[in-house]
DNA sequence: GCCGTTTTCGGCCCGACTGTTTTCAGTCG
């Protein structure tokens, strides 16, 4: 697959290109290039000229430069655009305060391209004569190339909305407080969060932004005006804050959730029909001085006043949700109320830290209709998994705890490694004996293509699997995907009627979202499963659903909103 | 470089904050 390379090519050009001075619209059409190739579930080698120009985003010149990148592994302007700048000077970019502009002008009155010069030179003053650069800019270039230095990536969505609750909790007694809300990618229900984005409607900003630039947590304010301040809480985090008047809340909430591109869209979409939008509101174009806005109380009276259904923040990516809604055709997305049960988690009979009783406890706890107690197979002995005789066991007890639950029954689950050779790692028996079984590969990463996709393709062929936990192996942050052919798996599972798991671990988050809507588009059911290892982390079901919802899947498409007999109905397929 | 409910040419989203400057450029989101 060659698509994230090419990805990753087209958003390097666009930097260069910005250090080369190029003209901007030029720039964005790389940007907006790199957006769609990502979003492609298609390898990008198997496309034809003709459907890669359907592609929204992908013209003339673009489609040429992925035919020579396919053909030679090559874009030619790319490499000489390398050749012109040294690689140190992208690096560069990355200081906070430096943008192309200033970069460039370092690089070519002082020779600087690299963080070791750009300290040493900043350190002795010598930026300042430069015409533009003051005192100022100096010491928050230093500033800005210490944080990069130490560089945080982006956190998971787990975590960011642990962050963003606890700061929510403290602001919300400020006085004249009105409305609080968290926005950017964090309420789009991204997989991983740069920096938390909040958004307060008050009657006296001054108040929330005094109290929000002193909180315990915050190490430095990095920016506070009357109406917008940026702070970095301890660990590195950036958390910026946004007040605006009760009548704007609306506007500034969409605005301030983002995406760029889906706003983009939306701003040329409200042009079209004669508004303009900005984060106070939707005003006409011929009311210059923008008295009277039309909408901006609520995101809902934006949407409407320009022809739209409320989109949902998941979806809010320009991946096509624009046309969607304004033919009322946005999907009802899942909801975590929808869920009745969870096929994948693990007790302590494996390497799990609570006991299946208080797991079936906590289950029911959540409301649940039903739960498939799981653990680890056999061959994952680091997981401490589990001989036959031990899961036969197991099934028994399950069995009798049944006897004493009303509200919430229970399954016998297993998630069974697929080998190295693609063999289960239960004799076909024991998986007849199981009632959710779920095949998974924790072995063998680094096999080829071919052999995981064969492995995959076996498994599913197998009568007794149901469904496929974690498919592409990612750990975010950690470990890469390993290596399969994602059409190829799509299509088998298509044809042999196995769910794919959307797993909810924050670092996993495994069909992603691209891949689960390429699922539902060819019918496949999918689980929203925790692959709960402690009761606590039952509610990682929230991170599943979020990944849910941002692939536009429906109740429907998801095997959890099943019923108890509806359930056994499908297992029994 | 892309795109079309004005357009195949001429547009291309919008504003806050900061710092270096006396009206604006650069950066950021």
């Amino acid at each position: 697959m060659l698509n994230k390379s090419f990805t990753d090519l087209l958003n390097e050009m666009a930097v260069l290109l910005e250090l080369n001075q190029d003209n901007v619209f030029r720039i964005r059409a790389y940007q907006t290039a790199a957006q769609a190739v990502a979003a492609l579930t298609s390898d990008i080698a198997s496309l034809t000229r003709e459907q890669l120009l359907e592609v929204s985003g992908i013209g003339k010149g673009i489609a040429d430069k992925i035919e020579e990148f396919v053909k030679t592994g090559h874009v030619k302007e790319h490499d000489d655009l390398k050749e012109k700048f040294p690689a140190g000077l992208l690096d560069l970019l990355n200081v906070s305060g430096l943008g192309p502009k200033r970069a460039r002008l370092l690089y070519d009155e002082l020779k600087i391209d690299s963080f070791d010069k750009l300290k040493k030179a900043a350190a002795a003053g010598r930026l300042q004569k430069i015409p533009g650069f003051g005192e100022k800019i100096e010491q928050n270039i230093l500033k800005g190339l210490h944080l990069a230095e130490q560089a945080r990536s982006r956190m998971l969505l787990w975590e960011a909305r642990r962050l963003v609750n606890d700061v929510l909790l403290q602001l919300r007694g400020v006085p004249g407080l009105l409305e609080i809300e968290p926005a950017g990618s964090l309420r789009r229900g991204k997989e991983t969060v740069g920096d938390l984005d909040i958004l307060c409607a008050s009657r006296n900003p001054d108040a929330l932004i005094e109290r929000f630039t002193h909180l315990p947590s915050v190490e430095r304010v990095l920016a506070a005006g009357a109406t917008k301040s940026s702070v970095l809480l301890s660990g590195g985090v950036q958390c910026d804050l946004r007040v605006v008047a009760a009548g704007s809340f609306g506007a500034a909430l969409q605005y301030f959730t983002g995406s760029k591109e889906h706003n983009v869209a939306l701003r040329e979409r409200a042009l079209r029909m004669g508004y303009t939008v900005n984060e106070y509101g939707l005003y006409r174009v011929s009311d210059k001085k923008q008295a009277k806005p039309v909408a901006g109380k609520t995101e809902q009276d934006i949407y409407k006043k320009l022809g739209l259904s409320f989109i949902p923040p998941e979806l809010r990516e320009n991946r096509g949700e624009i046309a969607a809604a304004e033919k009322n055709r946005l999907p009802e997305l899942l909801e975590e109320s929808d869920v009745k049960g969870c096929f994948h988690n693990h007790t302590d009979l494996s390497d799990g830290t609570s006991s299946l009783e208080d797991m079936a406890d906590a289950a029911e706890k959540k409301g649940w209709e039903w739960y498939a107690v799981g653990d680890h197979s056999q061959s994952l002995k680091v997981a401490g998994g589990m001989a036959p005789a031990a899961v036969r066991k197991k099934i028994e007890k399950i069995r009798a705890l049944n006897k004493k639950r009303r509200v919430c029954r229970l399954l016998s689950a297993s998630e069974v490694d697929i080998l190295a050779d693609g063999r289960m790692d239960y004799a076909d028996d024991l998986l007849a004996e199981i009632d959710v079984v779920t095949g998974s590969i924790h072995s063998g990463f680094h096999q080829s293509e071919e052999q995981i996709t064969g492995r995959l393709v076996k498994a599913m062929e197998n009568p007794h699997v149901d469904c496929i936990a974690h498919l592409s192996g990612r750990l975010l942050g950690r470990r890469e995907p390993y290596a399969f052919n994602t059409d190829k798996v799509l299509q088998v599972a298509e044809r042999t009627g196995t769910a794919l798991e959307i797993n909810g671990q924050p670092d996993r988050q495994d069909l992603t979202d691209i891949n689960a809507l390429a699922a539902k588009k060819r019918g496949i059911p999918m689980a929203v499963s925790t692959d709960a290892h402690s009761t606590e982390q039952l509610n990682y079901m929230s991170i599943a659903v979020t990944v849910a919802r941002r692939a536009w899947l429906e109740k429907s498409d998801i095997l959890n909103t099943k019923t108890y007999p509806e359930l056994l109905e499908w297992l029994k397929d």
